[in-house]
DNA sequence: GTGTAGACTTGTGTCGACC
DNA sequence: TGGTCGACACAAGTCTACA
């Protein structure tokens, strides 16, 4: 599996976990709404700034995400 | 401290543990030699796929590196 | 609440060259 | 071996709008 496709799965897993819409994730986030949506369809590569932006809007921090994404991809 | 400035001071330090010339480094994760220059001058954001590939030249896990940049950042 | 599309600005990542 | 510079292609990220 791709980074981008693992990356979109954790994502969308926490934000759903964390009980969030990509609406209020990507304004307190200061990231656009469509944009999270396609960073869960995979169709775009955050940056490690980005990365860690939403993870502390999610409450989970970066490394644990970054390890769900390695797990996905083996 | 910055995000970006975090991880380029874990990439130096990771880069001269594996005893690695910038331009051995590059040439191995198929990137630019000045590219790597600029990521450790903090003067690029490496997306999540940059990271994973660097990671893996150096023989690190990405969680591991990411680890140590939220640890430089507090 | 989310997916998609187009048009747009900014930044990533490449390349050749010189110090 | 690494820093810097300029020019470049293309992807990240924004914004509006409609389904």
């Amino acid at each position: 599996m791709e980074v981008s496709e693992a990356f979109g799965q954790v994502l969308r897993k926490h934000r759903k976990a964390a009980n969030l819409s990509q609406e209020y994730l990507a304004l307190h986030c200061e990231l656009d709404r469509t944009y999270i949506g396609l960073l869960e369809r995979a169709q775009r590569q955050p940056s490690i700034s980005t990365i860690f932006s939403i993870c502390k809007v999610l409450e989970v921090k970066p490394h644990i995400l970054i390890k769900e994404v390695e797990e996905l991809i083996n």
